[in-house]
RNA sequence: GGCCCCGUCGUCUAGCCAGGUCUAGGACACCAGGUUUUCAUCCUGGUAACACGGGUUCGAAUCCCGUCGGGGUCACCA
């Protein structure tokens, strides 16, 4: 960007919209964006959609709005409604460049297809893998047009409507994966043939599963099958038997019979694509942040950063070239540590809006007061956006359903003869005397009576909490007793004692 | 199988291009201890890697070759 003579930078993000947005897709598609917008350059977007059977405008739509919740932002292209290009959209551009390449004798028609002519050793320079050449007799001629369709329409193959498209749109960077290293020479090839001038070409690693295999949607129906398989319980009622069994022998990965197996199961489905790290409840600029450092890093040590930072520095030349395996851990420790340095009211609006868009109902029916309350006590302890529902599940249950946990019981309650149940027992008539009721009163009771007691705080507290949660864990015993109010307090203290004190 | 690419702690990686300052640094995970009324957080410490074998060199994680291992690709899918 120091050099006057070079020419601005143009990106673009180029799916095909046959599913929902990979993580390694997203990668590429951050790579793309920050490099652009860290030059004062263009990021485009184009929808790849030569592959008719498996394009749709459903899968369209989620991939924009995945890459919006990303925090990805992108230029119109001039022409196209959205300003989204969709390449069935050009196919009389195509067919003009095919008629050129055959008058010219570089393509010729065959079986109703184009193929294109090759035969000389191609050299191309990548950004991050350095200079290959590949020998022309390893290089085959390639279909460039396909033959045409029911609807009699000749549709461009990838590698005809991608060198065409970035020409058009004045792509200078191209940033994809590198599954596409090996088609590059045809890429090249066709480029030169055309006249065009060819982009610099960065290709990325991939994103692997910690097994080493590649992570693919399918890992989800595998992760369904097998469960679906070890419980030997009854499929999901919702389903349609004759999918669920096709489902079941492998004849298909549908997702939402995945999903539905999922839920009836109870039961988390890994994590692949944008919107499932979202549904579970990771933030944004975290998935952001992780899955920018599978294969680059600003150097210096440095591993938390926003956009803004990825703009400013990110750079090809730092590009790794090895497979990097995804780790869940690390995501969810930045997740965790990203979610305890959120200002308290930006938390509660996230989880919010999270508890809204994917449940569960208990917490949206929640009053603002008590939603804050449940929201406050655990921002400290959660490390996605579900967690709150989950651990704080004691709090949603009926007193009458609290259930104990036998091994927490023992250790507080019953053991060295029933010390726990009369500390409550002395306790109780103090609690009910409280009055206004705030978990910070019924705190300052329990610990005078420790003292009184010459009781270490814990043994007063652990009983306490065991009794109205039916467990040993718990936010702090202040915001416990406030989350539930002075008489689900006393009730689930008397239960309790009535169970076993 | 042919062709292409890759190979530093369990994982992500710094270092490699411009060989010595690397008894290889950081992060996550793990282990131990501390703080704390539980949990989580937080603090301190620890275990742990240059795939292997040859070269080149006074000196190699860094350069070269081979072996092994991993990945990609060989579609009228992208």
């Amino acid at each position: 960007m120091t050099n006057p003579d070079a020419q601005p930078v143009v990106t673009r993000f180029a799916p095909s919209p046959t599913g929902r947005l990979h993580v390694g897709g997203a990668r590429t598609a951050l790579y793309s964006w920050a490099y652009a917008r860290g030059r004062g350059g263009k990021f485009l977007l184009r929808l790849e959609d030569t592959d008719r059977k498996r394009s749709t405008e459903e899968s369209a739509r989620s991939i924009v709005e995945d890459l919006r919740w990303l925090g990805l932002d992108w230029d119109g292209v001039e022409g196209s409604p959205d300003g989204i290009p969709r390449q069935s959209q050009r196919l009389d551009r195509y067919h003009e460049i095919v008629r050129q390449l055959i008058s010219g004798g570089l393509a010729y028609e065959s079986d109703g297809a184009v193929r294109f002519r090759m035969g000389q050793d191609i050299t191309f320079d990548d950004a991050v893998y350095g200079t290959i050449t590949t020998p022309g007799k390893d290089l085959e001629d390639f279909v460039i047009l396909k033959a045409r369709d029911e609807a009699g329409l000749a549709y461009p193959t990838f590698h005809l409507a991608v060198v065409v498209d970035d020409a058009d749109m004045g792509v200078t960077h191209v940033i994809r994966g590198q599954e596409h290293l090996s088609n590059t020479p045809k890429h090249a090839a066709l480029i030169d043939a055309l006249g065009f001038k060819r982009p610099v070409w960065a290709h990325t690693p991939s994103i692997m599963n910690p097994d080493g295999s590649k992570m693919s949607k399918r890992d989800k129906a595998k992760a369904a099958r097998s469960a679906a398989k070890i419980s030997k319980a009854e499929g999901p009622p919702e389903v349609n038997q004759t999918r669920l069994a096709a489902f079941l022998n492998k004849d298909n990965d549908d997702a939402d019979i995945a999903q539905a197996i999922a839920d009836h199961l109870h039961l988390a489905l890994p994590e692949i694509e944008v919107a499932d790290f979202r549904r579970s409840g990771y933030l944004p600029q975290v998935v952001c942040n992780y899955i920018t450092l599978l294969g680059w890093n600003p150097g210096e040590n440095i591993e938390r950063f926003d956009m803004k930072f990825l703009a400013e520095r990110f750079d090809l030349s730092r590009i790794n070239k090895a497979n990097s395996k995804f780790d869940r851990d690390k995501l969810k420790a930045f997740n965790a540590q990203t979610i305890q340095q959120l200002p308290p009211d930006e938390w509660r609006a996230l989880l919010k809006a999270h508890t809204q868009a994917f449940g569960p109902g208990s917490l949206n029916e929640l009053d603002d007061a008590r939603f804050a309350l449940v929201a406050n006590a655990y921002q400290p302890r959660s490390t996605t956006l579900a967690d709150p529902a989950q651990l704080g599940a004691f709090f949603f249950i009926d007193d009458s359903k609290l259930t104990y946990d036998a091994k927490a019981v023992d250790k507080t309650l019953a053991k060295n003869d029933g010390e726990g149940y009369s500390v409550l027992r002395e306790l109780l008539p103090v609690l009910a005397a409280i009055d206004p009721w705030s978990g910070r009163a019924a705190e300052d009771k329990m610990k005078a009576l420790a003292e009184a007691r010459s009781l270490g705080m814990g043994k007063v507290a652990q009983p306490v909490r065991v009794a109205v949660t039916g467990s040993t864990v718990s936010p702090s015993i202040h915001e416990t007793l406030d989350l539930l109010g002075k008489d689900r307090t006393l009730a689930r203290i008397r239960r309790c004692l009535g169970q076993g004190g």
